[in-house]
DNA sequence: GCCGTTTTCGGCCCGACTGTTTTCAGTCG
């Protein structure tokens, strides 16, 4: 049982309570509780076995329970309970981008509906629109979520899968004559979300190693089995494939299917102009000699090239690269200093305190912190005034501290609908960090979106544009603006772009990273950590910015605290071009 | 169901937007 199964039947909980009636700020407790356990980074196992739950904030005496009855017995009765009430379809249905759980309801119980296709169906053949508050207008717009929400499906965010993977992998490792297991596919590559789980393992017996495969816990069903070779659907509903090959062909196997298909015709195709033949098997001349395949190393030499970097093996140039001694040197976790945008309880959606993100933060070695948290506009956010007192308070803790991370006092400001700042410009310019982000009308129309964005960035303030694409992997799409524009002004804003590490965004996307390196315009790899152990999600974000070919010299946060300060004295803070408050949008 | 320098009861964010109405319900962030 995984922190996921164990999220995702709280949230049904919350759900299902809302399809039935039940009291909203119930619900509210049920969905912020999975919402803690989904993107906690230890397992929720442990904190169970330790009786640490209800110190999670979110968490409380009740759900605790419920988080132990489904840890030990795999069920939870309230949740079976409500499920025989409710038509499970349903829960699909509330997925659909604009369709709540009062539209689901009467859907359900006027016409009966009990599934997506049912709803679809009721949407297209009238039956809908004659409802209460349920015009043509609104019935389009369904449609067209539904298909949006179609057309996601069957792919998961990549810090699901890497769990339910990283965990059948550890059992694989520990079969008899296992020498190696690892992941390979996309997920190997870090793409943001995953439509399958590539598994593979070098053993000298497959057998063995297939029939454990067969009972790991993770497994529903089987779907096809033979003696290396093995197919199953998981729990967490993503199709999965394991492949055991003998050690000599272990790394040709991990290059072929780690992919991508691009990649691997390209270095395919080398190995043939060579006259060799390359397979998951390895690679071999034209007697049939092998030439190599425990591996990769040995397969990329074979074809005169340096190993590639999985994150880089989509078939958009790394090949070519690699041939000219033109591969970038990637950005790791170790190059980063410091932490530029993180959450305090100071804002209403967050639950440390400064003490609490210090301690972990210096445990994983970080230098600095900016505590950024949220403007007035978000609920409980914080005014021209208390943002004031409140950087105060930082940077007299920040002088009182004499050990690692320092302090700076930052604000997450939103960028209102008009592109203004959510603070005033006096206000912002005190501060040492600004990340501005748009956090409201993700609907406006892309030309609007752009001149919103724009104007934020010309203000002259503004050190970093926080989640720049605003998209929630498998919830919601990135909102449409002109990315180019808006890189030439970072440009000559000098103002950075965020890579924002947390598992669920990873925004910005790849492709996004390397234009933004391509237009001269900085990165900043944060956290948005709304929780202390947030801070270990770095990597989500290394991982996207690798995928866009980033080198540490193009990520501000790789800078050393005293060379960062030097850094912001001589950028935007020293020239604005703009004065913010006289410009319509 | 959670939470508490407004602490064990009684709140819990709330305004904007949209499509639907003719004053507002549902959804979203």
């Amino acid at each position: 049982m995984e922190n996921t199964d164990v999220a995702q039947i709280l949230a049904e909980v919350a759900d299902l309570l809302e399809l039935t009636g039940g009291n909203p700020f119930k619900v509210r407790a049920y969905r912020q509780a999975a919402q803690m356990v989904e993107l906690l980074p230890g397992p929720v196992s442990e904190a169970w076995r330790k009786g640490k739950l209800t110190e999670l904030p979110s968490i409380g005496e009740h759900i605790a329970g419920h988080i132990e009855e489904i840890l030990s017995t795999g069920h939870f009765r309230e949740h079976d309970k409500l499920m025989g009430k409710v038509p499970p379809g349903l829960l699909e249905v509330l997925m659909v981008e604009g369709v709540g759980p009062r539209t689901v309801a009467t859907a359900w119980k006027q016409l009966g509906v009990k599934d997506l296709d049912g709803f679809e169906r009721v949407c297209r053949d009238g039956a809908l629109e004659g409802l209460p508050r349920l015009g043509p207008k609104r019935v389009v717009a369904i449609l067209e979520a539904i298909e949006r929400h179609r057309a996601r499906k069957g792919r998961v965010p990549l810090f699901r899968a890497l769990r339910t993977a990283e965990s059948i992998i550890k059992q694989l490792r520990r079969v008899q004559g296992v020498r190696a297991a690892e992941v390979a596919g996309s997920i190997r590559r870090r793409r943001e979300t995953v439509g399958d789980i590539d598994l593979l393992v070098s053993a000298t017996h497959a057998e063995p190693v297939v029939r454990a495969f067969r009972r790991v816990s993770e497994v529903l069903e089987v779907t096809a089995s033979g003696p290396t070779k093995c197919t199953a659907r998981l729990r967490m509903g993503l199709q999965t494939d394991l492949r055991v090959v003998p050690p000599e062909s272990f790394g040709a196997a991990m290059h072929y299917f780690t992919g991508s298909k691009a990649h691997n015709i390209e270095v395919r195709t080398r190995a043939v102009h060579r006259g060799f033949k390359l397979s998951e098997y390895g690679i071999f001349d034209r007697k049939g000699k092998r030439l190599g395949g425990a591996t990769e190393e040995e397969i990329f030499k074979a074809v005169a090239l340096p190993w590639i970097p999985p994150e880089l093996r989509e078939g958009t140039g790394e090949v070519e690269a690699a041939e000219k001694g033109r591969l970038p040197h990637l950005v790791e976790e170790g190059d980063l200093k410091g932490d530029l945008h993180v959450h305090s309880d100071a804002s209403s959606d967050a639950h440390s305190d400064f003490e609490e993100l210090c301690a972990e933060a210096a445990r994983l070695g970080r230098e600095y912190l900016a505590i950024t948290d949220h403007s007035q506009s978000r609920p409980l956010g914080l005014g021209d005034a208390a943002l004031h007192k409140h950087a105060a308070h930082i940077r007299l803790l920040d002088s009182r501290r004499r050990t690692r991370p320092h302090l700076l006092a930052g604000v997450e400001v939103d960028i209102l609908p008009d592109g203004t700042l959510d603070l005033s410009l006096e206000t912002l310019r005190e501060l040492d960090w600004v990340v501005a982000s748009v956090h409201a009308h993700f609907s406006d129309p892309p030309e609007k979106m752009t001149r919103r964005i724009i104007r934020a960035l010309r203000s002259g303030v503004v050190d970093v544009l926080g989640h720049p694409t605003g998209r929630q992997l498998g919830v919601r799409d990135a909102y449409a603006f002109d990315l180019e524009a808006v890189l030439e002004v970072a440009r000559e804003e000098g103002v950075a772009l965020e890579v924002n590490a947390m598992p669920d965004r990873m925004d910005l996307p790849d492709k996004s990273c390397r234009l933004a390196k391509e237009a001269g315009v900085r990165l900043v790899i944060s956290s948005d950590a709304h929780h202390a152990s947030h801070l270990g999600n770095l990597r989500y974000g290394v991982w996207m910015a690798r995928r866009g070919w980033i080198e540490p010299g193009d990520v501000l946060n790789t800078l050393a605290l005293s060379e960062l300060r030097r850094y912001l004295q001589r950028g935007r803070r020293a020239a604005s071009t703009y004065e913010h408050e006289g410009i319509s949008p």
